[in-house]
DNA sequence: TCGTCTTGTCTCACTTAATGAGATGAAGTC
DNA sequence: GACTTCATCTCATTAAGTGAGACAAGACGA
């Protein structure tokens, strides 16, 4: 039972230096990153630095920079990113209508998938009214618990998987999130109760609030959630309505044609 | 001068069995891969396929597929990818430009980068009007030459850059698209008199067509292009100066931006 | 134009660290 | 409950990655 999670360096070595050197590279952002930010961050000689580098290199996952001597992330991440992102083919299926919703209703629509202990943002599309979100684009991460879509998710797990998630994170979503398991799980008893989940009030981006609907598989397994963001004062009865209707109509649309390609050959 | 191209393995090995683990994964699509997928594609024993894995695995990079037995790309790659695509940060700085510009005009709009000989989109927003395009999505790669924001690219290299590239994709150019060097230059030369590209007639796509305008550093260098792909019946006059200059504001105003970030400390 | 600094590559001996074969345990499937 | 497939383990072998340092190639300022 005890996890033995620390450190204990998984699979070949090479590879895991290869993945740092990404991580170092990411961490740069559109600087890239230098060798001597390598070799800070990192214990090995600089001929084996650049053998990877290199690789790397060959492989399309790095590429120099503009500056001599700083290095960036390469194209292929791009191609294989977008990949990912696509679980189930969703991502292609909800982008289209993320948009949609967003040029119809204004407010900002995502994505989102179950990503261990975490949520994963997907995909987003603003819409013409701004908001404050947890994430700020494709890609970030959540621990589940925070924000709607999040909720949306938890509440279709078993119930011994949504415990242990809960547990795992009762640290995080107090301190970074002032979240308690309590008010969480009253949330997904609504959830549960009425298909739909609100934001839970903590004490970050305290102005917004937002709606989500999970994306059940025909079995009842959460494969994602789509959720919306807005300011608290869009929040009308009204147009609570408009957006549900809309999320769950898309939703529907692409269960339907999900469904036709998971069974697809 | 000979280039010894072929395949002589560049840098440690355990990583070039990583990264083909990554591509024969992304090939599964959102099915993912097998292990005998993987068994078959490269010739190394069950266990130290399994050790990769794994180690992918710890990363991020993969994770199991609702099936067990399959391996699907892990959402750490979702990380990176969106990473990747911001070189110079344009690419957040395109995304509410191009929403907006598909938003008010109806057409389809693109961000590129150069990639070696390749063009590579980094961004895509559909608009209102459907369009047949050669890339579906962010990620996708063609040589560079096809398309009005290859045209874009390829005129603000230099002489002897763009030389080499056009040799190298001459081959691709006439037997995937039917497009010729001369036309291609042709067209090169109307970007450098007015500053922007339009489609090259090719045997693909014959009913589209669309306009492209480079994104230009302080130095002239092109950081990349922005786009647009219509169909041709929508093309009139006015359109296209309507496009232009939509184009052309959005992209100033980024540079401006782009400017400002990269001269940030 | 010429030093000078930093980046990138090479060589070679070393030994760590990845590998293969086969057996064994776990998880579904019929 | 028998069978198949997936996943892990052990251990000897050795291939493969590694470090130290020297060397080459650009970039850059004076």
């Amino acid at each position: 039972m005890s996890a033995k999670d620390s450190a204990p360096a998984q699979g070949p070595s090479t590879l895991a230096h290869a993945m740092q050197i990404l991580q170092i590279t990411a961490r740069g952002g559109y600087r890239g990153a230098s060798v001597d930010d390598y070799l800070d961050a990192m214990d090995f000689s600089r001929p084996t630095l650049y053998r990877l580098l290199k690789g790397l290199k060959a492989q399309g996952f790095l590429r120099s920079a503009p500056i001599r001597g700083r290095y960036m992330l390469g194209y292929e991440l791009l191609v294989l990113g977008a990949q990912a992102g696509n679980g189930a083919g969703l991502r292609d299926l909800a982008r289209p209508r993320l948009l949609a919703l967003a040029q119809r209703l204004g407010d900002s629509f995502y994505l989102f998938a179950r990503d261990g202990v975490n949520a994963v943002c997907l995909e987003v599309q603003n819409g013409a009214y701004p908001v404050g979100s947890f994430v700020r684009a494709t890609g970030g991460r959540l621990p589940l618990g925070v924000g709607q879509a999040s909720i949306a998710l938890l509440a279709y797990l078993g119930e011994a998987e949504r415990q242990e998630i809960l547990v795992n994170n009762a640290e995080r979503l107090r301190d970074e999130f002032s979240l308690s398991i309590a008010s969480i799980e009253a949330e997904i008893d609504h959830v549960l109760a009425h298909g739909f989940a609100r934001g839970v009030e903590g004490s970050q981006l305290p102005e917004y609030t937002g709606l989500a609907v999970p994306v059940l598989d025909h079995s009842g397994h959460p494969l994602g959630a789509m959720s919306c963001s807005m300011l608290k004062s869009r929040m009308t009865d009204t147009h609570r309505q408009e957006v549900l209707q809309g999320m769950r109509e898309e939703v529907g649309e692409m269960i339907d044609q999900a469904h036709g390609l998971l069974y697809l050959d």
